[in-house]
DNA sequence: GCCGTTTTCGGCCCGACTGTTTTCAGTCG
């Protein structure tokens, strides 16, 4: 069983157990539990089978262990069935409609028997919600638009679209005097490879006009919530964006607090209550003395709390960290995976940057599925600064984009050769984007594989093959003495393709072992590994590519986002091969 | 249900907005 099926059964007894009105606390642990799964790389199946100690992960304890233990071995968990059986599985949909929550599920379900979306609609279309104590009109005209927008998006935004839709908008909020400071903030700042909404954070001395000026935003198609500071539509796309208006003193705080992420913040509002302080969107405040006597510990609520002395920072970002005797943390960092503790200890990475490629090593060229020529490709590379790059056409087994076979091949070979004599300024990597068969054999012959000077193998079919197999296919083709990256190893397409299975650790080592690098790919669609499996191989050894796949020449601006991701995991120039100057990186690959 | 050089028991982040309320609960981020 896949640790994403173990997550979603944990959150599954999360949802129930919060309509049960269980201990928050308890509904709490489930929600870490399913977090520290959705992010671990190692197969639980296997550390179940090796009898590994999952106590020792985050969040999990003896009891999850058990569940955890139980699913994998006897296929269903206790917990579960019995929560099935007491509340009905269909009313976790209802509380995914916004606006509605355990309490409300509970409620429609007790007094009016309603057990799904479909009845919810029937029952405020008939308004028999408005009836309920505690409800009324508004609520159950609330519930209507709820079910609608749950209808229409239920899935995350790419990075790259979220960019698309973001760019107007600051546009038209920058249009505006009145907006001092302004920051995207949230998972699109911390470069999360989807986002489910956009946070924008204004800094303002004049928040109605910039609220007003933000709801008059031509592409807004639904108000959710307008207040004097805080403001929620959304957009005609069906993306939600939420604008914070704060003033001077505030915005380091806001900013903190409005990019997360939550866990993050958590473990920073922590650290400040060891200190005897308490941070919020507004600042780092002093605890009163007698805090622990009375009832509201924390920080101030709102405009006047802040001048009563008790402010301690909040202008800047690095103001926060500073007052919990942190150092700045970059938001691609902000995770709860180490940072804080890395940040304690001073070890935090020197992360990779955009200005420390030297080179791409995968693109297309109109000899297989580009659009551009072999010397349009080089010139593009040239404008971005390279001093080498890799043509990676595809191999014939893709026969429907006309792969390249043998002779093909020595063609292109040729004409590279010509190109390359017209360019010394910088060094063409004759190489390939050679198939993994379905066997783990590779769509090329040894002889063509040989005089290549870099290759490339990646997973175009066969996705569905069971974990085993799959693990075994890529094995073999790793162990290829010829094979220098593997790429996009997963084969993701992020919301359309689930990543294929295999052991991805044992992958890994065996790419260590072997040498072979992994790709990072860059294009915003794949960004394959993606993070977390970055940090994997780094701390198995294993270098990193990072590359864009570009099949036309405005596709090598995509390195921005392979970029982003590698930051995220963590990766500094040296696990980056790509880093490397063009003779250290040809000697690397055995070119001299 | 998890966790711990201040705790194996008693904690577990903090605030805005809305709707239905006369002081607050629910939801959300």
């Amino acid at each position: 069983m896949e640790n994403i099926e173990i997550a979603r059964q944990l959150d599954e007894v999360a949802d129930l157990l919060e309509i049960q009105e269980a201990n928050p606390f308890r509904v709490r642990a489930y929600r870490n539990a399913v977090r520290t799964i959705r992010e671990l790389a190692a197969p639980l199946e296997k550390m179940v089978t090796e009898e590994a100690d999952l106590t020792a992960l985050p969040g999990i304890g003896k009891e999850m262990a058990r569940h955890i233990g139980e699913l994998v071995t006897a296929g269903a968990m206790g917990v579960l069935a019995e929560l099935r059986e007491a509340v009905p599985a269909t009313l976790v949909q209802i509380m995914r409609v916004p606006g509605v929550g355990p309490k409300s599920a509970r409620k429609l379900w007790k007094e009016l028997g309603i057990e799904g979306v479909e009845e919810l609609k029937e029952a405020a279309e008939q308004g028999r919600v408005a009836g309920l104590k505690g409800f009324g009109e508004k609520k159950q005209a609330q519930i209507l638009a709820g079910i609608e927008q749950w209808r229409r998006h239920t899935a995350r935004y790419r990075i790259d679209e979220a960019a698309e839709f973001v760019k107007p908008l600051l546009a038209h909020m920058r249009s505006l005097a009145q907006a001092e400071r302004m920051e995207v903030a949230g998972s699109y700042r911390r470069r999360k490879e989807t986002v489910g909404d956009i946070d924008i954070l204004v800094l303002s001395s004049e928040p109605e006009p910039v609220m007003e000026h933000f709801l008059a935003f031509p592409a807004v198609a639904d108000v959710l919530a307008a207040g004097d500071t805080r403001g929620s539509v959304i957009l005609r796309s069906g993306l939600q964006v939420d604008l914070r208006i704060v003033p001077e003193e505030s915005y380091g705080a806001a900013l903190v607090y409005f990019t997360g992420s939550k866990e993050h913040n958590i473990r920073l509002r922590q650290r400040a209550l060891d200190r005897g302080l308490s941070i919020s969107e507004y600042g780092v405040f002093e605890l009163p003395r007698d805090a622990s006597t009375t009832a509201e510990a924390g920080a101030p609520a709102s405009g006047e709390a802040r001048e009563d002395g008790r402010w301690k920072a909040g202008r800047e970002e690095a103001d926060v960290y500073e007052a919990v005797d942190l150092p700045y943390i970059l938001p691609e960092l902000r995770e709860d995976r180490g940072e804080i503790e890395a940040a304690e200890k001073g070890t935090l990475p020197e992360l990779v940057a955009l200005e420390d490629l030297r080179g791409d090593l995968q693109m297309h060229s109109t000899w297989s599925d580009g659009k551009n020529s072999v010397e349009e490709m080089l010139q593009g590379c040239v404008d971005r600064g390279y001093e080498y790059f890799a043509i990676t056409d595809h191999s014939k087994a893709l026969a429907m984009i006309d792969g390249l076979d043998r002779e093909a091949l020595e063609r292109q070979l040729e004409e590279i050769e010509e190109v390359a004599a017209r360019h010394p300024e910088i060094r063409i990597l004759r190489s390939m984007e050679v198939d993994i068969l379905a066997d783990g054999a590779l769509d090329l012959e040894d002889e063509m594989l040989e005089a290549l000077d870099l290759v490339v193998i990646s997973i175009h079919s066969m996705f569905n093959l069971p974990a085993g197999r799959q693990t075994e296919r890529v094995l073999r083709a790793l162990q290829h003495r010829e094979v220098d990256v593997f790429a996009h190893p997963t084969a993701r397409l992020i919301n359309r393709r689930d990543p294929v299975s295999f052991d991805l650790e044992e992958v890994l080592s065996c790419a260590a072992e072997h040498r072979v690098a992994v790709e990072l790919n860059a294009n915003p669609h794949r960004l394959d590994l993606k993070d977390t499996h970055l940090t994997l191989a780094k701390r198995l050894g294993v270098k990193v590519v990072i590359s864009t796949d570009a099949h036309r020449v405005v596709d090598l601006d995509l390195m921005s986002y392979g970029v982003e991701q590698a930051r995220r995991a963590w990766l500094e120039p040296e696990d980056v091969l790509n880093t490397l100057s063009r003779d250290d990186f040809l000697a690397y690959i055995g070119l001299g």
